[in-house]
DNA sequence: GCAAAAAGTTAACCTCCGTTAGTTCCGCAC
DNA sequence: GTGCGGAACTAACGGAGGTTAACTTTTTGC
């Protein structure tokens, strides 16, 4: 299967043979971690930007007295730290969920590609841009939704984005993070994300056994966590021709 | 007193007279608007970005049930809509809490001057960054932290912001917007951001009286509500030399 | 294939915060 | 000064979600 950085970029713009090929050598294959490993800490200082490939990953932060909040999931096909060339230091960890395979792209490879492919370059500001539309929907779940309004908003968002990366069925998608880790991403204890998935399978709105997610259907799930998918900016610039 | 953006911007990198007055001329005064106004609204096309010069507004999100999120606040000196260049469309409010004074920059006049001046260009990427940072450490503060320590940490936030534009004196500022607003943003009702006013003020860690706000032991307040000011990275960058 | 560890599940109790419904205070117009 | 409207403040009650402490199921290690 091809990149994901590649099917993900697609999304929002068409690109030439050579363009997927400039980004996927760019993107290949650097490091193998295990689940629930640390990629970088708090504080590091960044030598480069880290793709998925495969498997899910999440910034994190840990407050002093052990709290931590699951600030971002990153799935295959997106990029974790955009802020490598700017700032010093990071000011969060990023952590895997699951085993993870990462590219690790460095700053000049990145620029060179940006500047020979000017159409990269904008297909790169739009994941950036995204990807801060995310963290600001993640605002709104935290700081409005209640418990089974946020699981069933962050089910929507996700498998969105999985299916725009290829990584879905119909209704179906892997999904193989601990409650735990959910908890921490939603700002809730373990034991209400139990409630409130008990809560959500009950009501028929999903499935969710032995990793595996399925939504039967989408737009109840979508209506009953006032899901609205626009933040995604997943529509292709209707300026560039789709001609396949 | 000189422009908010330039003292902002001044925060991270030393800039050249020139540069001062290249920003200075595209950061003009454009629009006025009163308290509680829309700039924009979720789903327009933007046609520039938006600085602020004078006053506090905010970016919100509004659920179709009414409940309402401040997902950003800005200050003077803040960009508002750095993603004007590539999505067609908002996902979210612009609104006034104050009135306001606005520079309303197009697109070009910006690219422009981050091209002519590349130390700009990278002051801007700072910012912008710095920008994601803060949306960051509120998903941490909706999701992690309590009513006190969220408040708290917000006073704390706002503090240092205004202080990196010259609008504090030793421990206090203007804090001009209301405990409606303050509920919108932090995720808490309107009762209890009183109540928790009240708590902050009984334990001297705060005053907040008309519009003013004073933090008598800012370490104080911090230690409260494990503020860590790293994710503003304010330090200026050591690579340049500071020499006046 | 078995033990051990991790993850999922549930119940009882408690607390932080929301809701409702007020009253009081303050700024402003006239 | 008086009257008005918005913001600040308060009390009483209720509910969403946290905590503790189990028990069960699944996964992992050897």
């Amino acid at each position: 299967m091809s990149n994901p950085l590649v099917r993900k970029l697609e999304n929002f713009v068409r690109l030439s043979p050579e363009e997927k090929q400039a980004l996927e050598k760019i993107a290949q294959p650097t490091r193998r971690l295990g689940a629930r490993e640390d990629v970088a800490r708090d504080g590091d200082r960044l030598r480069h930007v880290n793709v998925v490939l495969e498997g899910w990953a999440c910034r994190y932060k840990q407050l002093e007295d052990g709290r931590r909040q699951v600030i971002s999931i990153f799935l295959p096909g997106d990029l974790c730290d955009p802020h490598v060339f700017v700032l010093r230091k990071t000011d969060h960890s990023l952590g895997t969920l699951t085993s993870v395979v990462l590219a690790e792209i460095s700053e000049t490879a990145i620029r060179e590609v940006a500047l020979q492919y000017p159409r990269l370059a904008e297909a790169l500001w739009w994941e950036m841009l995204v990807t801060a539309a995310i963290q600001r929907e993640w605002t709104v779940s935290l700081g409005q939704r209640l418990a089974t309004e946020r699981l069933g908003h962050l089910f929507c968002e996700l498998f969105l984005r999985l299916r725009a990366v290829g990584l879905t069925s119909e209704t179906s998608c892997e999904f193989p993070i601990t409650q735990a880790d959910l908890g921490d991403a939603m700002g809730l204890s373990t034991v209400h994300i139990n409630r409130t998935l008990k809560e959500l399978r009950a009501a028929g709105l999903i499935r969710l056994r032995g990793r595996q997610l399925t939504i039967p259907d989408f737009p109840a799930l979508q209506a009953a966590s006032l899901f609205d998918p626009s933040y995604l900016h997943y529509e292709r610039d209707p300026s560039v021709l789709d001609d396949d």
